[in-house]
DNA sequence: CAGGTATACAACCGATCGGTCGTTAATATA
DNA sequence: TATATTAACGACCGATCGGTTGTATACCTG
């Protein structure tokens, strides 16, 4: 029961349009996305969408999934390579501010849109997105709590501020750039958290000074 | 030329018109809103909206104006009865807070939906909406230069700095507080905002202690 | 009271929405 | 080779979109 020619090419199609799905939801949200004009971008037909997914729903969460692992791939894993503790955490920072400032979606953050977009509505879509901001904040804040737990940062440090606060801090780069500031808030945005984290650490130099 | 009856009862529907598309905006976003929804919602015809506005987009600038309108009255004017300086400051991020907290628009915030909406397509309605933010911005700025002036906050303040972050950790309590967080991130984006502002002022009594 | 103006409406328009149906061609399985 | 299975398509469906037109009514002005 392995992958046969027919279903690779299945396969790849549909990693193509959830690729393309991505992309097109970070400017216009998941439900502002019609499947026309995800056809159109694809040169594929409109119809052709119901093969691989039963309704516009299903393919809102395979999208997610696929932006999920996005994130995991080129913002969670290269700050891993940064050694545990608060070197890591600014390095999650980082990594988040470069996949911002180098344009990997149109929109700027997938996420920051469908948030917006769903946090008032139910629905599935609107639980799965609650659910990956979940996962995302519980994650900052287990690098807190591990930094603290090998005293690089103060033991007075209410783990779950912090990661709200590092969180905030960095997803408000996405609509200050666009609409007002420019590159000047993604200075902001890094010089903000950079500075909370060398006040609460007690030895400073295993961050950067500016 | 005067008011007279009749149009008076024109502008009283107008404002009536306007108050719903903005707290359904907050919902939905100005081009997720439907005339025909709003149509349904204000007991009017579709049609009737044409008497008004003269298109969808008038319409949408119009109802950014109110909510301008809006945000004047209950979040700014409110917090200009504090002491100009660091407590007016402050006093700015707790009526905000309140805002969202009170539910006074059913989507918590309009501007937060309509930059997520608009930060991304040109046309005249993102211009007003980036003017909206940058004039936000450089009002809280202004307090803050005040504040620096008065001798209430360190010299060393990059004014546009903590503006960038007292802004972003105001905003993002609308999402955390509706998708994940409920009520916990209003005390996160006030703590946060309060430690910061009372370590950059040399006299921290003049705010609370938590 | 006559005439113009403004509010508001129902009916309707072409375009687009998400989704269905029936078909074709290629592949995998027996 | 015979038979399912699958990807993909064009044509089409009812509903809704923003917007137009024509009309009835209420009001103010001359």
């Amino acid at each position: 029961m392995t992958q046969d020619g027919r279903r690779l090419r299945g396969l790849r199609s549909r990693e193509a349009i959830l690729e393309r799905a991505v992309a097109l939801a970070s400017v216009e949200g998941l439900d502002g996305l019609s499947l026309g004009r995800l056809a159109a971008a694809t040169g594929t037909s409109k119809s052709g969408f119901f093969a691989h997914w039963r309704d516009k729903e299903q393919l809102q969460l395979d999208a997610l999934d696929w932006a999920t692992r996005q994130w995991a791939d080129q913002v969670v894993a290269p700050a891993m390579a940064a050694p545990a503790g608060v070197r890591r955490l600014f390095a999650l920072h980082e990594a988040r501010l470069r996949f911002y400032g180098d344009g990997v979606l149109p929109g700027g953050c997938f996420f920051f849109t469908v948030q917006a977009e769903f946090d008032d509505r139910p629905g599935l879509v609107r639980d799965r997105v609650a659910r990956a901001l979940r996962e995302w904040q519980e994650f900052i804040r287990r690098q807190v709590a591990q930094a603290v737990a090998q005293g690089e940062l103060a033991e007075s440090v209410d783990a779950a501020q912090l990661a709200y606060e590092i969180d905030a801090l960095g997803e408000m780069v996405v609509v200050h750039s666009r609409l007002h500031d420019g590159p000047v808030a993604l200075v902001h945005a890094r010089r903000a958290v950079l500075q909370r984290l060398r006040a609460l650490c007690p030895d400073p130099t295993l961050l950067p000074e500016d």
